[in-house]
DNA sequence: CTGAAAGCGCTTACAG
DNA sequence: CTGAAAGCGCTTACAG
C-alpha cells in the first residue's frame, strides 16, 4: 500500500536516483522534472522512509536526549532551549523518557548500542565513574547537561554556589539556626548544595547540627516532591527551639513544606530552589538557574562536535542567582505586623 | 569504527544469517555457537543497528507519541501508563514534543509520512475536521487521547460532565453568580467545559452571565498558565457585586486566580480542573481524571490495531470525579469565622 | 542447525 | 541534467 521511490520513479518516467535528488534537494534537477516527480509524490502520498534514509545515508540528523523526569519546568526550559537550536539546525529531536523503575544506565546503553541518533544528550543523569566510562566507549557524541563527566561536554550549574546564596542569605540577616530540606543524597545536585550550605555555615563559623537538616520518606523523583517537602518540614516543626529559618532542595518540595507550616500555623522564612513559574504565584524565594542557557549551550557543542569529532570536551558552568520573594520574609502576608 | 554483523561473522567464523538468528533468538542456533557469537559480539562491541533492522523487518516495534504541552501532571500520568503497557509488550516509546510555535497539524503529519513507527498516539491534540481527515488516510494505527475523532480509537474524560459538577456543587449551594475562568475557546476540552458550566446554571435556571466568564490574556499552552489564571481572576475581582463562586479550567490557572484573590485580600470559593499533585498541597478542590487508565486504554487499543488492523475504532469515555478539599469553602483558613 | 541469496527503500559517487 | 549500479546493515524464506 504505501508508496515507495520506484512507484514515483515509475509514474514519473525517471529513475530512482532522480526522484531522490528532488527531495535531497542535492545535484542539478530540471524543473519541469522537478515539478513532475513532486506533483507526482503529492498524488500519491509519497515521501522517503527515515529508516531506508538513515540507512543509506551515514547521518541521521537526529539527535537523542535521554531525561529521567519531565514534569518540571527546570526540564521544560532546556527542552525548549534545545528545540529552538536543534529546529533552527534542522536536526529532529527523540526524547526518551528513562523510567525510574528501570535502570537507567541499562536504558541509555541499550540505545547507544543500536545506533540511533548521531548525538545525545543527556539530562540530570547521574551516574557512577564506571558507568560513565563505560559510555565513553561507544565514542559518539554525547552532552550533558545538570552533570559533568571529563570525557564528555558538559553544562550545569554551581549548585554549591546557590545553595550558598541562600543559607548566607538568612545568615547575613542575623539566623543561626538555618534548617535544611534536602533531597536524596544520591543525586550529585543535592550533594552539592548541601556543600553550600555547609560551606556557608562554615564561612560564618555556625556549628553544623544534623538534626536541622531532613529530607522526608518520599524518596520519588529522587526526593523531589511534595510529599517528602511535608514530611520534611513536619520533623523540623517538631524541633525545640524551632529553627529560626529554612532553606529547601526545590521549590515542589518547598510547596510541601509550606503546607505543613500552614498545618501548624507557623511561618519559617524559607528559600527553595528551582524558580519553576509556580514560585512566582506562591511567593516563594528561590535560587534561579539559567536553563535556557543551557539547553543552548549543550545542544551547540553537540552539534560542534557533530560537525567535528575531534573538538575537545567543554565543560560549563553556569552561577545561580537568588530571587527573593514574600517565602523569604519573617512574618507572613496573612499576618502583618 | 562501528562493527557490523559482518565483523561478527567472519570473527566467529560463521554466516550473517547465524549471527542475525541469535540476536533475534529466531530459529535454532546450537548452543557452543550462540555463545561464541554473543562473546564476540560483546567484546567487540556489536549490537544490531536499528535502522538497517527497522528497514530489513516490516516492523519497527516502536511507537511514537506526540505530545504539546508535558510540563503538567495530567500528561506524566498518562505518560507513566504508556511506558508500563509498552514495556510489558516490548514496545519502544518515542516522544515527540509538537512545539506551540510550530504547525502542529504539519509536524505530526511528517512524522507519519516518514513512517517513523508502527503505531502513534496523540496527546491533547485538537484538529479541524480537514485535518483529521488527512491524517486519516495515512491509513496508520493512530490513538487519541484526549480527544476524540470517529476514525481512530480514542479515550477522553467527560469534560462536560466535569465542569457541570463543579457547577452544580456550587448551585447546591445555594450560589447563583458563578464565575468561571476558562482558557482557549479553540480547544475541545474547553469548549466541553464550558458547555458543563452552561448546563448546569440552565438546569437551575440561572441566567448566563457573559460578564462572569473570564479567559484572561496569555494565551499560551491554550491558556492554561497561572498568569492567564491571574489575569482572568484579577477581571472577576472587579466586578460588582462579587460572584459568589468560581470555577477554572485548570489547577495551573486557579493556582494564579488564588495569586489575585490573595492580593485584594478576597475569598471566593473555588474548583479548579485536573488534580494535579500540587492542587492537594495548595489545598484546591478541583476535578479529577482517571488519567493512568486513559493511558492504558490507549496503548491496549493501539497495540490491539497494530496486530489486526481491521478492528473498529473505540470511543471510550471516562468519568471525572470531584475531589473536595479547602479552596472550595466559603471563608478561608486564615480567616476562620 | 547453518549458509547463500534476495530484498528492505533509500543515497551517492561515477559516467555520460 | 539524468541513469545504472553499488552499497548501507540487517532479516528471512529457501535449501540443505
Amino acid at each position: 500500500m504505501p508508496k515507495t521511490i520506484y512507484d514515483i520513479a515509475q509514474a514519473a518516467g525517471v529513475s530512482i536516483a532522480t526522484v531522490s535528488r528532488v527531495f535531497n534537494d542535492k545535484g542539478q534537477v530540471k524543473k519541469s522534472t522537478r515539478d513532475k516527480v513532486l506533483a507526482l509524490a503529492d498524488e500519491l502520498g509519497y515521501h522517503p522512509q527515515v529508516f531506508a534514509q538513515g540507512l543509506a545515508r551515514k547521518k541521521k540528523n537526529s539527535i537523542m536526549m535521554f531525561v529521567p523526569i519531565m514534569s518540571n519546568h527546570f526540564f521544560m526550559e532546556i527542552l525548549g532551549a534545545i528545540q529552538d537550536k536543534l529546529t533552527a539546525k534542522n536536526f529532529e529531536l527523540n526524547i526518551v523518557h528513562v523510567m525510574a523503575n528501570g535502570d537507567a544506565f541499562e536504558q541509555v546503553e541499550y540505545q547507544l548500542k543500536r545506533q540511533w541518533a548521531d548525538g545525545y544528550i543527556f539530562v540530570s543523569l547521574h551516574f557512577s565513574k564506571e558507568q560513565w566510562e563505560s559510555i565513553e566507549r561507544f565514542d559518539v557524541p554525547i552532552s550533558v547537561i545538570d552533570d559533568s563527566y571529563h570525557g564528555f561536554d558538559s553544562v550545569a550549574v554551581d549548585n554549591i554556589e546557590g545553595s550558598y546564596l541562600a543559607t548566607k542569605y538568612f545568615i547575613d540577616k542575623g539566623y543561626t539556626r538555618i534548617a535544611n530540606l534536602t533531597a536524596a543524597a544520591s543525586a550529585i545536585p543535592v550533594k552539592d548544595r548541601l556543600k553550600g550550605y555547609k560551606k556557608a555555615l562554615k564561612s560564618a563559623s555556625i556549628e553544623l547540627d544534623k538534626n536541622l537538616i531532613q529530607r522526608g520518606d518520599d524518596m520519588s523523583r529522587d526526593g523531589f516532591t511534595e510529599k517528602s517537602g511535608y514530611e520534611a518540614m513536619k520533623k523540623i516543626l517538631e524541633i525545640k527551639p524551632l529553627p529560626e529559618a529554612c532553606i529547601c532542595a526545590s521549590d515542589i518540595k518547598a510547596i510541601g513544606a509550606l503546607k505543613a507550616m500552614e498545618e501548624k500555623g507557623i511561618n519559617i522564612p524559607i528559600i527553595s530552589y528551582d524558580n519553576l513559574t509556580i514560585a512566582k504565584y506562591v511567593g516563594l524565594s528561590t535560587v534561579h538557574q539559567p536553563m535556557y542557557e543551557m539547553g543552548t549551550r549543550a545542544t551547540e557543542s553537540l552539534l560542534s562536535r557533530i560537525e567535528n569529532p575531534r573538538l575537545s570536551p567543554s565543560k560549563t558552568i553556569y552561577k545561580p542567582e537568588l530571587i527573593l520573594r514574600s517565602s523569604s520574609e519573617p512574618v507572613s502576608q496573612h499576618d502583618p505586623v
